[in-house]
DNA sequence: GTCTATATGAGGATAGAC
DNA sequence: GTCTATCCTCATATAGAC
């Protein structure tokens, strides 16, 4: 039911998703949806966005530890956005995107839980670019223009239905990270960086 | 009407928005407004959407041609979108943006009308750019990279509720664009670009 | 052209049998 | 713990008086 609950937020979003459209896409009666989340439909949105979240997090982290240049990192990444968007009929952008930018003013315990997500993928990448070299005071500005412009970016090219705004965004931000990058002794080599959990 | 059906697709989304709340907003009795559109609450947010695109390309295209210089410009346009965050007590950002996530999947109208404002305004930065003395296959990738990481940015600040995203990619824009900006004989001098209507 | 009253359906939530 | 039947509210849309 949380799968369910999820891939609907994704596509339609929190109000265009009702609770008989969830039971019926997955199959559960709607009684027992009251016991297992006493909250209603908004506890029951925080638990699949939470799921969501985490799926997708783990999803970033490895893609972003699969290139030994962090400028190939994040085209990888968006390479695996604009894969995902194709496999969907450009029907899933960010799992949490629609949701955030709903409740961003209206419901305050979602707006946290889509705040505690990009925090966790904010970080992620600032992990990521710290062992490529970069100072602390440095990757706080590129990983905010890295989640900002993949955000956007998926933004864009669902409401166009091109891949193109990743794409091009991907390409461009490995070559202005690659020439801002410290070429003198990386932090970490790359062996370290595999191995994190 | 318009105008207030606008303010709350701006602030709440398409789904969240009800026709009762928008008469009651306005102050219009329910009955005319299916005088003035027969289609209904589609109709009535493809106008209100298409006023809010259009007022908000006008500023665009004014702050773009604020500054002299390409990246104090673009600055100049994030600190704007900040300003209006902040004086909204963070619950309007992107005009279109909530709507155009919402239907792109859903209501093919409304995103159409979405992707036509959001090309305009893809012009309307790609103009400022030439005029800055890029080539037409730079400006592509630059433009994209500015609506993308301006559209992800008013996203994240929204749902942190701190212009700190904004902030941040208008800096370091403004810092790689002039970078990256041709230093040679621009195509075109301040005083004309000053003077498009 | 403008408004009131209402039709019709779907929304979220719950009570209570099993 | 699980499911069915149902409540109440609110949605969009319309009919018809003025």
């Amino acid at each position: 039911m949380i799968t369910a609950t999820a891939e609907l937020l994704q596509v339609q979003g929190y109000h265009a998703t009702g609770l008989n459209q969830i039971t019926q896409e997955s199959n559960t009666p709607k009684g027992s949806l009251y016991f297992h989340f006493p909250g209603g439909k908004e506890e029951l949105a925080i638990a699949a966005i939470e799921a969501a979240g985490a799926e997708e997090s783990q999803k970033i982290e490895a893609v972003l530890n699969s290139q030994e240049d962090v400028g190939d990192a994040v085209q990888a990444f968006t390479q695996l956005l604009a894969e995902g968007m194709l496999n969907s009929d450009f029907r899933k952008g960010c799992p949490v995107a629609t949701v955030a930018i709903e409740t961003s003013s209206t419901h305050e315990s979602l707006r946290r839980v889509c705040e505690q997500i990009y925090m966790h993928w904010f970080e992620l990448i600032e992990q990521r670019l710290l062992m490529a070299g970069f100072n602390p005071a440095e990757t706080r500005t590129w990983s905010t223009l890295i989640l900002a412009s993949v955000e956007g970016a998926l933004l864009l090219s669902r409401n166009q239905k091109s891949v193109q705004p990743l794409e091009i965004i991907g390409e461009h931000i490995k070559t202005l990270i690659n020439q801002a990058k410290p070429q003198h002794q990386p932090q970490q080599n790359f062996s370290q960086l595999n191995s994190v959990s």
